[in-house]
DNA sequence: AGGCCTAACGGACCGCAGTCCGTTTGGTTG
DNA sequence: CAACCAAACGGACTGCGGTCCGTTAGGCCT
C-alpha cells in the first residue's frame, strides 16, 4: 500500500509541491526534526551508493531514528524518493511558472512548450538514477517483446503514410498513449471512457500524420 | 534482477512473441511440462484472486513444483506476468500483422493506425489488472503532484496557443514523452542523445500545435 | 541396458519493504 | 506545575521476492 487517501498522517509537508499559503496543521517539533534528518540521511546515502541501493533500514539507522518513523513520515519507499526529488522539482516548478522566459511567462506559448521539454529532459538526465528508482521495472517494460513489435508496427505505418521525421520517437510518443498506467488512470480517476480515449488517439494520429 | 542478457535459460519459448522459425534450443520434457503447469496455475490463481495477490510461492505450490523452478522458468514475478499475457498478445500481433483490415494490411496506413490504437485500448481494458500489475507504481506516478503540475502547465500552454481538442489527453501524450523510463531507454539502449530527444520534442510540439 | 553429463529441480535461506503495538513525549489545559 | 492525551516513536515481526547449492533425472552415446 502507498499512502492512504487524504486524511492520512502523511503529506502535510510530505509532498509540498506547491503549498504557497501554509495553513499547515502544523507538525510536532520532533516530527519536523526527524523529517529533516531523514531527508538529509537519504540524500547522503543516495549520493554515496546510488538510489538503487537505498534501503529504508539504512536511512533509519543513518538518521538515528526507528524504522517505523521512516514509514510514518513518507508512507513507503516511493514516498521517500519523491520527497527527495521534491526539492529539485520545486525549483523547476518555480522556473516554468514564474521565472524568466523562455521557460516562464512572457513569450509565445509554443516557445515555452519547447523550452519546457528541454528543461525537463535535462533535469531528468541529471538525476536519472533517482527518477528511475521511483519508476521501476522501466527497462523490463521497454525491452519486452510485445512493446518492440508494436513500436515497429507503428513506425512502419507512419513511414508508409509518408510521415517525415524521427519515426522511432514519434512511434514511441504514440505508443506511450496506450500504456496501461495512463489509460487506467484516465479510466478510473479522470472518469474518461474507452471511446473518448479512442477518439483522442485518432486525433493524435491525425495531427502527427497530416502533412501541413 | 530481471532476465539476464540473452543466452539465459529463459525465453526460448518464454517470450516467444514472434518466433516463426523455431530453431529452438529445445526444452527438456520435464521443463516443458512444468512451464505448462505453472502457466496454468498462475492463470487460475489470477482469475480467482486477481493478479495483485499472486505470489510466487502460491504459484509454485499450486503447480506442485519447487519455488526455484518458477524463478528458473520465468526469471522473476514480472517475467511470469508477461508470460501469462503473452498468449493474448500473440493473437493481437497476428491480427495486426497478418489479419484482415482495418487492423491488418490492405488499407490506408492511417486507417490501420487508428484501428490499432482502438484494438490495443480494448485489449488493455479487458485484462487491466494483469497489465497494471506488470506496470506497478503506476497510480503513485500518475497522482504525484509534480506530474499534475506539469500536465496542467502544458495544458494551459496548449490552450493559449489556440490548440483545439482534448487538451488533457494531448498534454498527457506530450508529457509521456518526458517520462524517466522511455528517456532512459532511449539514451542508454538506443544510443540517442539528449539533443536528439529535444529535437524530437520540438517536432512533436510543432505537429500538435500547428493549425492545419 | 548401462553410464555419463548436464540441465532441471526444490526448498532452506536471505534481505528488505511494510505492519503492529506497547512505550515515550511534545504540547496544552486547568 | 501537574496531569492528561494525542501524536510520534521504535524495533520486533511478518510476508514475499529472489538466491544458492546440494540432489535428481532426462537424454544421449556406447
Amino acid at each position: 500500500m502507498t499512502p492512504p487517501s487524504e486524511p492520512s498522517p502523511l503529506s502535510p509537508p510530505a509532498r509540498p509541491a506547491l503549498r504557497l499559503v501554509d495553513q499547515a496543521p502544523s507538525e510536532r517539533a520532533d516530527a519536523a526534526r526527524n523529517r529533516a534528518r531523514l531527508l538529509e540521511a537519504a540524500a547522503e546515502l543516495i549520493q554515496q551508493q546510488g538510489a538503487e541501493h537505498l534501503t529504508m533500514d539504512a536511512v533509519a539507522a543513518a538518521a538515528c531514528v526507528g524504522k517505523g518513523t521512516v514509514f510514518r513520515r513518507f508512507g513507503d519507499r516511493l514516498g521517500l524518493l519523491f520527497a527527495v526529488l521534491d526539492q529539485t522539482e520545486q525549483e523547476f516548478q518555480q522556473a516554468f511558472m514564474f521565472g524568466p522566459p523562455p521557460l516562464g511567462p512572457g513569450v509565445d506559448p509554443v516557445v515555452r512548450l519547447e523550452a519546457f521539454g528541454g528543461a525537463a529532459l535535462r533535469q531528468l538526465h541529471a538525476n536519472m538514477d533517482v527518477y528511475l528508482e521511483s519508476d521501476q521495472q522501466a527497462s523490463a517494460r521497454y525491452n519486452a517483446a510485445p512493446r518492440r513489435v508494436r513500436a515497429r508496427h507503428i513506425e512502419v505505418l507512419l513511414r508508409s503514410a509518408g510521415v517525415q521525421g524521427d519515426l522511432e520517437l514519434l512511434a514511441g510518443a504514440l505508443l506511450a498513449t496506450l500504456d496501461p498506467a495512463p489509460v487506467h488512470h484516465l479510466l478510473t480517476e479522470r472518469g474518461r471512457t474507452v471511446d473518448e480515449l479512442e477518439a483522442a488517439w485518432r486525433d493524435l494520429v491525425a495531427r502527427i500524420t497530416h502533412r501541413c
